[in-house]
DNA sequence: TATGAATGAGTATTCATTCAT
DNA sequence: AATGAATGAATACTCATTCAT
């Protein structure tokens, strides 16, 4: 319990210093970011943070990791629960775009460092990143099987453009209009729609569509 | 005479940095291009780079605006002359992916900076990047008069939607595949009707693809 | 009782920390041996380290101190003993080597410390290598009334003299042969007494040899 | 004429930022030697530093070479002019104790690398180390022909003994007396002929030195 | 005695920019 | 137009030491 309440207290430490470096990036970018802004924002000092990390990269690479681990889950949460493919995909996609939503910066800093050439990122990510095109790849798969989805689609060409669509244009929106706290407007569930409605032309053979 | 020769070795000098500049940057991202990289790629003195700009944001700069500048020539050109805005728009998809298979570097700039929280650049880059954008939108809301846009599309939404999918879709499929030299191949033809393809779905109403 | 075994215990860790420390600084000297690194290989905490040493400096004085001190020990025991000044330097010089031969570690922490500008080390540490050097001048002067060291030789200069050349041949000589384990091997053996022949021939009158 | 004047100037910052490298290590020694410390002393900014060096142990590492080369090329020219090993060795045992007296700087420096644990100095370094040994070795064997050297002296061995004890003692002797600032005082001189008489003594076959 | 999280001054190194020539 | 030496502020990272538990 000692012991508990001492890894509590350290852990919490390390949450500070995320949250803080998302933050600082958000601003400005990765490159940017300096060590030195993000322990005064998370108010401890500069020891610390290379104690609970072993550089900058590592920092950020936690933060992306763990959103995207986040992200992971309930793409796998939403594929095992889902009754049809398009379901599916409706849902991820608006999974997705609320994550932004309410969380810009680290679209932001998702977008920036997706394409970086030269990514200073490890393999881990890499994986990270697969995985969540693969899990948007099966449930286009599955709707190809299922007829809801255009069989001469590429899949892995579309799970790549879908992320790609949804990240520009949510934060192109949020850009102009600013970002959301708490639960979405109505504007933003709008917007969301938007995004869905498209892909779901995009997707859906017109036999389907029509009946 | 000696005036001319003399300008055009020292245009020959700018472009040498340009292209020098665009290299280097596409490798590590503009961040980690140093100033002393671009000078011995472009194999000339250090003190010549800040004679012919003012900063290093500047040449980055010069290189974006020239190749926006050039596809909004482009697009600008693509939108008087083609017969409907169907055609418009997939020629000026093809002209982007193609622009983009023929120079990642320039892609892979591109798309760090469009969506880079904090950019250095000045309100003239965002002016150009508006300005690609409403060519897009204009064909778009053109389709919507001639009937071949479905009429509840957002056009400023879809027009971000097109260029962050062709960006992303055409440099993952350029990390996949490696970049194009020269004309487009077979296969690289293919990977651009299935965005046309794709965009095309997307737009028209399912009365009309029926047609 | 327990007074005595949690005595014991403590004493335990102290050594276990110097051990370390010795390792850890032969490795790569003392200003790149880490504390960190230190209690590490001792498989202790760093708090610990600061309850049984004051400082880093102190950690290390003492594995100087002590190891010297040992050496002294051994000095002070040959020089009441041996029969005769050459017999009493002959066993000092060969406990010099051999103690080296079978700890490089402190050898090369020595030696590099011996000389070394702005030492950190305190008076005490001075203290040692002088009553070090005391002690085989005390040897050089006892051979020039007992004939056997060549009266126009300076016991000062001499005793520094041997220090240094023992220090760096055997050192010298473990760089190129590895450290021994245990008793001298027979080569080993004879490097010493390679040693003692030279200080011999450099000590003794030619009369005396001769004789 | 204009290159050759900017080099020059080059070069004397290069040099100033070498003296004042070694007085600055000679301090303290190399690990508390601060690259702050070293521009300062030089008088120069911080970048020119790593302008004309490639990191602080590049600087250091220069002065040994610098410092180590001129004494292989004053050993080469007396081995070469020399008229027997033995006077060979005596003005080479002459020359590194004067060198050493005049710049205990660079002595103490030496004698701290020469045997650190871990270097950080590369195989050139190294490498330097050997051919001075060499040249020492070199004038015993030569000696052991002429007859002046006694047979079953190993010259491996004693080019070792030599630099560390002329190393230690003249260091030693500095420390007590301070440096020499231009020519040997008589008393130093007085000091490196004792040096030379014990090499002597340790040398030569009694049967030579009694003729 | 022991732990390990936290501190913060210190350090090497980088790099955009300037400037004398 | 061009060179390349020089500047100095900025930055990531280290590490001896402290301290609450």
């Amino acid at each position: 319990m000692q012991q508990k309440r001492k890894t509590t207290k350290a852990d919490a430490t390390r949450r500070q210093l995320l949250d803080a470096a998302l933050a600082v990036i958000a601003e400005r970018g990765y490159a940017e970011a300096t060590v030195d802004r993000i322990v005064e924002e998370a108010g401890v000092s500069k020891g610390v943070a290379y104690y609970h990390f072993s550089s900058k990269a590592d920092i950020a690479e936690s933060i992306l990791v763990e959103g995207i681990g986040d992200l992971i889950a309930s793409f796998e949460s939403v594929a095992a629960k889902a009754p049809s493919a398009r379901e599916a995909l409706v849902t991820m996609v608006e999974l997705f775009a609320s994550v932004i939503f309410k969380n810009a910066a680290f679209g932001r800093f998702f977008v920036a460092e997706l394409w970086r050439p030269g990514r200073a990122w490890s393999e881990v990510m890499r994986g990270y990143e697969r995985r969540l095109l693969a899990l948007l790849e099966g449930q286009l798969v599955r709707g190809q099987r299922e007829g809801t989805v255009r069989p001469e689609l590429d899949p892995s060409f579309e799970s790549v453009a879908l992320v790609g669509m949804v990240l520009t244009t949510t934060l192109y929106y949020i850009g102009e209009e600013g970002e959301s706290l708490g639960t979405l407007t109505e504007r933003e569930s709008l917007f969301v729609a938007r995004i869905t409605d498209f892909v779901h032309h995009a997707n859906v053979p017109s036999a389907v569509r029509a009946g």
